[in-house]
RNA sequence: GGGCGAUUAACUCAGUGGCUAGAGUGCCUCCCUUACAAGGAGGAGGUCGGGGGUUCGAAUCCCUCAUCGCCCA
């Protein structure tokens, strides 16, 4: 088997994908033990109208591992994969288009038309995400695909909000509400992006009722909404303005009385310290309004003009209003002064408007209910934070939750399923009503169905159940809830995860309590920022496209480079050229295997420790039993970061740079006897890394799997994908192994910089002298002498237990071994020496260390007998060290 | 204003009480050795943000200050 030098991503990634696919490895299969381990992960639904960012990458790598680990592991895994419909989102993408290209608007067309064209729009352009997702190699069972507009979906929504109904936690009423005055809709705190703009800040003066010619200033930076003012507020404890409390302002252009009132609210020092109170059009006057039972005046339309509580200025749009109110108010006399400002203002995040606040009608959930059981299962552990402070943010927003605003003034999304009768009563209903029909509580016609539709979240947070069928009990739903893994977004917590928690223990009440909770852990997975540690988003345009990434460098070289570069939790900065270690490692991985499969020479085997022939068998076999025992383990905690390194280290600091060369000399002459030990050897390791290393760069491995497989004979090999994981079956975790190779390793590396600090080639064949006063060392390196030669290359190679420096040879110490080295004539030992001695400053200072702690009574006394030990045997070890290094010194 | 996080090598980051504080990149010297020059060998480089405290022992725990960032209001 012959692979080219290079591996080349593009000519392996989308039809070894496919394949898959059709293999219908995706999907799942139960468990081969028996035991019925099951594992489920339900991707968080990105957004249909979006396109694949590097939070999605990072995300979608993380659930791969997981879900890929799991399946090799035997667990019956599924990866339910899908999107959101994205009301606002999707509709304006929508009506964009369909202005831009037929110059229609939606209003036009009618809603049911419009739908049409939305659905049109989803059909042709919705699943690039998911594509995308593909391309990452994303294990997800596509069978199963799940879209929260589609008809099953919506039958769930339909159950959920009659059911909530029902128990009376769904009611209408007027509240004030995030206003987006182009897209005529409420929108959720969620859809409002907040920008730092320069603005102004006015100063009006109230013309005071009982004083004339006296007046109280407020200051506003919204000058337009001073029509809806029904109070002036002050902090009770302002000397400045405790006179007037209780005492009434005359609101100009309208000379409306309103009064002044105190309340705790109010910040002394912003402005004047007086504020205006306009509950009608922000959301703490609401709250203050309600406090002094001020009415609430409403100045605008749905457009953002202004209504006839907005006199003399109706029928305005904001802005012009906001500049008639200024002029009027220089001409009255009532503006004192206008300060330039830097604030911020809240835009919708699709329109770009201003966020208007608004009253409105609007439906709610009554959220406290649903809370309490999501509260206790965060509290008692049943259910996860990684990592844990998560949780905190978590309990902080279900502890203190209003309630939820589920209304939404637009046409694409489940129309709320209530149904009024002549009067405006309405009823809940999973089925459609007829017009016409008896209303079954009030008996009196239905004449209609609300406008509005759900927000999206209403469908979304059924996703862990929904998407397997819920409210239907059907056979995936009891196998596959409750999930075990959940990994998203820190800022989607509440919006979403807080949710899926109340709703599974609402809706899934015919299972046992422990049951109910949708997912064990709840990974929140890190933020991704740009090199200048700056937040990634379309608007600043300092993202980097993960597609363009995979291109470039592979989707495995991404996966890989995300997760060595990501510390769970910890923040990660990227710049494109970050991807390159990824890459690197892939390459060192393909050329390993190339190794391999070119020295096989017709072995079929891969090995175990039973084969191993010498110590460089046995200390390999050892490693690999560690990595492998790590890797697992990290996995299960979901340290990715620390399974990627442990097996980066393994690779290529173990098997690449010592194993593989000592490898090398076996198979120089056919008759070595080793060679074939040495064959089952590498094919062991190499077939182990392979699958180690499956989850995070399943593509490259699962091409090398096959090389290997097919060179061990196996003409029709199963997918790595779907092989077993790494058990470490028949490994010796050989720690003396481990220990004499270290002793051969510090040697070697002696040697080798003494040839670089002596500028003697690394291709000239040395002799050399090995004193070892200590027997396991002679030992050691007697029985071992064929690696040191070999890669130290020494010609001539003598071990004893004294012996006098040659001349003209060089000296270094590797442990409690001095090593000789006969250079030749005319060599300049200057750079060697003062490395020499530099180490032996490091040894001093280790040993004061040493000596300082062992003589320190209370560290004797305190410290754990074995930490003692240890510090004792360390203090021997770098005394002999020093000895030897300064006879070696002394010699030059 | 409230909460959270970060500050360790030139850069990006590991390292939560005990080996001589590590990795990748970058830098310097040497090497195209038949897996890989996308590589190999060797090397330089850090008073772990400042200050205080706890402890036999602190990058690690506590307090405080500073700077930066994120979320919420």
């Amino acid at each position: 088997m012959e692979l080219p030098t290079r591996y080349t991503p593009a000519d392996h990634e989308q039809p070894l994908y496919q394949a898959w696919e059709d293999a219908g490895c995706f999907q799942p299969k139960p468990d081969p033990t028996g035991a019925n381990r099951r594992y489920t992960v339900m991707i968080p639904p990105p957004n249909v109208t979006g396109a694949l960012h590097m939070g999605h990458a990072l995300n979608g790598t993380v659930q791969d591992i997981v879900i890929r680990h799991r399946r090799m592991q035997g667990y019956e895994t599924l990866w339910v994969p899908g999107t959101d419909h994205a009301g606002i989102a999707t509709q304006a993408v929508v009506e964009k288009k369909l202005f831009q290209e037929e110059g229609k608007k939606r209003e036009e067309m009618g809603r049911e038309a419009f739908l049409e064209k939305v659905w049109e729009w989803k059909e042709e352009y919705g699943s690039r995400i998911l594509e995308q997702f593909r391309r990452l190699g994303s294990s997800c069972d596509w069978t199963r695909t799940r879209f929260t507009m589609e008809e099953h979906m919506s039958r769930a929504v339909r159950e959920s909000f009659v059911r909530l109904w029902k128990k009376g936690l769904i009611y209408r009423g007027m509240r004030l509400v995030n206003w987006d005055c182009v897209l005529q809709t409420a929108i959720s705190d969620d859809e409002i992006e907040y920008a730092s703009r320069k603005g102004k800040l006015w100063y009006i003066k109230y013309p005071l009722e009982a004083a004339p010619g006296e007046f109280v200033t407020v200051a506003t930076t919204r000058p337009e909404t001073m029509l809806g003012d029904t109070g002036v507020a002050v902090h009770p404890d302002d000397p400045r303005y405790g006179k007037l409390v209780g005492t009434n302002c005359i609101l100009p252009f309208q000379d409306r009385p309103i009064p002044i009132v105190a309340d705790e609210s109010v910040d002394p020092e912003f402005g004047t310290g007086a504020v205006k109170i306009t509950p009608g059009h922000d959301p703490a006057d609401y709250e203050r309004g309600a406090r002094h039972k001020l009415p609430t005046i409403s100045i605008l339309e749905k457009d953002g003009r202004l209504n006839e509580f907005g006199a003399p200025f109706a029928g305005l749009s904001r802005e012009a209003a906001r500049k008639g109110v200024v002029e009027g108010l220089e001409e009255l006399g009532l503006l004192e002064k206008v300060e330039e400002i830097t604030h911020n203002v809240s835009l919708s995040d699709r329109s770009k408007s201003p966020v208007e606040p608004m009253i409105s009608e609007q439906w709610f959930v009554k959220m406290e209910p649903l809370a309490r059981p999501a509260i206790a299962a965060a509290k008692s552990g049943r259910l996860q934070f990684r990592p844990e402070r998560w949780s905190k943010v978590y309990l902080n927003w279900l502890e203190n939750v209003h309630d939820w605003c589920i209304s939404r003034q637009l046409w694409w999304g489940h129309r709320i399923p209530v149904w009024y009768d002549e009067d405006g009563v309405g009823i809940a209903s999973v089925t459609d009503l007829e017009i016409g029909s008896k209303h079954p509580e009030t008996g009196k016609p239905i004449v209609g169905q609300d406008e509005d539709v759900l927000d999206t979240w209403a469908s979304s947070w059924l996703w862990p159940f929904a998407t397997i069928g819920w409210p239907d009990k059907t056979e995936d739903l009891s196998r596959y809830y409750p999930t075990q893994f959940l990994s998203t977004a820190s800022e989607i917590i509440y919006l979403w995860v807080a949710r899926m928690v109340m709703a599974g223990y609402e809706f899934m009440d015919d299972l046992p309590e422990d049951q109910r909770c949708p997912f064990d852990t709840v990974n929140i997975h890190a933020t991704v920022l740009d090199a200048k540690g700056k937040r990634m988003s379309k608007s600043a345009g300092n993202g980097i496209d993960p597609i363009d990434m995979i291109e470039q460098y592979g989707a495995d070289a991404v996966r890989y480079s995300l997760i060595l570069l990501t510390k769970e939790g910890q923040d990660t900065k990227l710049a494109p050229d970050k991807f390159e270690q990824g890459w690197r490692f892939g390459n060192k991985v393909w050329n390993a295997a190339r190794f391999v499969l070119m020295n096989l020479a017709g072995e079929t085997q891969a090995g175990d420790s039973s084969d191993a022939a010498r110590l460089e068998d046995r200390w390999i076999l050892a490693r690999l039993a560690e990595t492998i025992e790590r890797v697992t383990a990290d996995l299960e905690a979901y340290s990715f970061n620390d399974a990627a390194m442990a097996l980066y280290r393994f690779v290529w600091n173990d098997f690449c740079d010592w194993y593989l060369e000592l490898a090398k000399p076996r198979f120089t002459s056919a008759d070595d006897p080793t060679g074939p030990a040495a064959r089952r050897i590498l094919a062991r390791v190499l077939g182990d890394v392979l699958a180690l290393l499956h989850p995070f760069t399943p593509y490259m491995t699962e091409v090398l799997h096959k090389a290997l497989r097919e060179a061990l004979g196996d003409t029709d090999p199963d997918y790595l994908m779907t092989s077993a994981w790494p058990t470490g079956a028949g490994l010796v975790a050989d720690q003396q192994a481990v220990t004499e190779m270290s002793l051969i390793q510090d040697t070697v590396q002696a040697v080798r910089q003494m040839r670089v600090l002596t500028g003697v080639s690394e291709r000239k064949p040395l002799s050399a002298l090995l004193v070892a006063p200590r027997e396991h060392e002679r030992a050691a390196l007697l029985e071992h002498a064929p690696s040191v030669r070999a890669l130290a290359l020494l010609e001539g190679y003598e071990v004893a237990e004294t012996g006098e420096r040659p001349d003209n040879s060089a000296a270094a110490v590797a442990g409690g071994v001095q090593i000789f080295v006969q250079l030749g004539e005319d060599v300049d030992f200057d750079a060697l020496k003062s490395q020499l001695e530099k180490r032996a400053e490091k040894l001093e200072k280790g040993i004061a260390q040493c000596a300082g702690k062992l003589s320190n009574d209370r560290f004797v006394q305190n410290a754990d007998p074995d930490v003692v030990e240890a510090e004792r045997t360390r203090m021997s070890e770098l005394e002999l060290e020093l000895t030897m290094l300064r006879e070696n010194l002394a010699g030059f």
